[in-house]
DNA sequence: CCACTCGACTTGACCGGTACAGAAGACTCG
DNA sequence: CGAGTCTTCTGTACCGGTCAAGTCGAGTGG
């Protein structure tokens, strides 16, 4: 039983092979009649349709992009943000008809799906501009965007503007009138703890902008936060450098946190020390999660447009994979999504400067 | 500039464009000082490696395998369960060197993934026998594990036994002396509350092999339960279904739920009928997601192992896919994973008879 | 010294399609 | 009525590799 294959139709219709191919790929090309002919052969052949891989080869596109996660993917599924993003990315492919692949980062075995997997494109989500995987990419020339990601020229890219949102964040504590600020960050796997003279180093293409828009308001009204950072993961991690925070010798009346889920951590390490938010203490966090709203009192937190961001990402590709089909330039352009200020109940005006126990 | 093939690099260092091959796939079959030229001649050139869709074509293997997911990704997206073990997958895949591809479900464009791209196997996890994509991948005789789904013969299957965990938690509801037992379980998308006479037609394989379950142990002993149904989505539908469950003459003492989710909305609505748990009604879930041990209080719930569940079909469909490319016989079994009940404070001893008033 | 094995390359076919430039007949139109 | 134009199909040349079966000279054992 050898495989059914155009020829093998078209020997049984008696036309060519091309017509064959044609009555799959491009019905406009022959008659309504031959074609109904030619799939019902091919039908009864058990023939599906052409061959994905040798399309894929004549054609010089597969039906796939990939897309290109920080580390273990376990990692990645773990984080609301990340896969809400990525949801809203396979999403707006299928609507293209394309399938989305998973790009298994790291060269364990000798095959690297970075360098090994067919794909029209891809997307690379918050890669180090150090990542092998990227450097992969890029010696495929594959048409790539970038999100959330440090820019590069040469490349597309999309991101949000994280450091407005920050900036914002900070205003509007300074707004409700506080002055001993923290900020909770994120940073590399091994530490936790307070910054000796906010000398950070922040991880990430995120956490550096929000740093950065934090300090803008900030240094402008003068107010020097102390700053804390913790690793992703653990939870805990966050948990024990806002006690820290909040265990110091003057404690601040306010954190600007990285994320909701880093806020959360401080609610949880505010009430454990006999804090009321927002009495005592406000906490402002990030992303607008549903963690925002289900927490007690809910977050006052920075919004971006998640599912905006996918699509803009896939439009952005599809818009580059077109025009290398078309030979034309391919754009390269940036583009930064707006943010939100969202104000609940976890800030409020800051406390009167009197004495106050923490415990 | 014309594109850098095997034969560009053939000609440069003067050897036939197989030995370039070789030089990249089967190093053993060429001296290492020309392997190191051609190596080092690719390199100047710009040659990236073998071109991926050309290499699946000529070995007849792509480097990924398609993971067919319910319906709308991002509803799948939601769910724990599918979540972690669409990572545990996909890290298990990563062993393997294999890249995984997101099939969109849904024929919207002329293009449907299923059909068209390529891939060496697929993973089928919780799609009825009804699905389009399902043929599809049917028809291409695409090696193919199935994942908690109803087992079709001729294909292989990787299930958890969950007519034997829902079994063994009714057990232990009866073993608490409870005999006014209720089940809230999945129904269809648009209905939900109590079911007449018990007439449950469940969607899904789980579903349905959670009722058996559940009814195996409760017939045995004589309970007839009060059944509730609610769509997956949204979860408030489970907690009007709960409400409607205690809001009857003869309100359950305990409540046999499909998941941990359905389980924290009859959580709450217990609460807010100002009903204590496990006092006043015992609650079990289903996965023991980390939400059982968040909720207040934590969940009696029936443990499964969805890291083993997605390393089990991974190694499956890996052994399918050498059996098919040795030409030998390909496995078609079923494998079904043990679940385990774990006990926590959501049950107890059944309330004594005596009245008993909610609100 | 000769048949025999072995390592190192080469040869030619093949994987299963698609793109593109005809070719043959039917139709239109001045 | 002949030239131009469709429509419909065919032929040929790739796409960029891999596979299996050689070829050829060098080593090897009897």
């Amino acid at each position: 039983m050898t495989r059914v294959t155009l020829q093998t139709i078209a020997d049984r219709v008696g036309v060519s092979r091309m017509t064959v191919s044609n009555a799959f790929s491009r019905p406009d090309q022959l008659s309504d009649e031959l074609r109904a002919r030619v799939l019902a052969t091919a039908e009864e052949l058990g023939y599906v349709g052409p061959d994905p891989a040798a399309r894929a080869l004549a054609r010089g596109s597969t039906g796939a992009v990939g897309i290109l996660l920080t580390d273990s993917l376990t990692e990645a599924f773990g984080d609301w943000v990340a896969t809400t993003f990525l949801a809203s990315v396979a999403d707006s492919l299928a609507m293209s008809g394309l399938a989305l692949t998973l790009l298994t980062p790291g060269a364990n075995h000798d095959v690297v799906p970075s360098r090994d997997v067919a794909m029209d494109g891809v997307l690379v989500y918050v890669c180090g501009p150090e990542s092998t995987d990227v450097a992969w990419l890029r010696r495929r020339r594959l048409p790539m965007v970038g999100i959330d990601q440090t820019p590069v020229e040469g490349t597309a890219h999309i991101n949000v503007d994280d450091r407005a949102g920050a900036r914002d964040s900070a205003q509007h504590l300074l707004d409700l009138g506080h002055r001993r600020i923290a900020i909770l960050t994120i940073g590399f796997d091994d530490e936790h703890g307070i910054v000796a003279d906010g000398a950070v180093e922040p991880s990430g293409f995120a956490g550096d902008q929000r740093l950065r828009g934090w300090l803008d308001a900030l240094d402008k009204a003068g107010v020097t936060p102390t700053v804390a950072i913790a690793p992703f993961r653990p939870a805990e991690a966050a948990y024990q450098a806002a006690r820290q925070l909040l265990a110091t010798a003057e404690p601040p009346t306010a954190i600007l946190c990285f994320s909701d889920v880093y806020a959360s951590q401080v609610l949880r390490a505010a009430k454990d020390m006999g804090l009321q938010v927002p009495r005592d203490l406000s906490v402002v966090g990030f992303d607008d999660s549903p963690l925002a709203v289900q927490l007690e009192p809910r977050l006052t937190t920075v919004r971006q447009d998640i599912q905006g961001k996918a699509q803009a990402a896939v439009h952005l590709l599809t818009t580059v994979l077109k025009a290398r089909h078309a030979g034309a330039d391919e754009p390269t352009q940036h583009e930064v999504l707006p943010v939100e200020l969202v104000v609940r109940e976890s800030t409020g005006p800051a406390p009167k400067p009197g004495r106050r126990k923490a415990g």
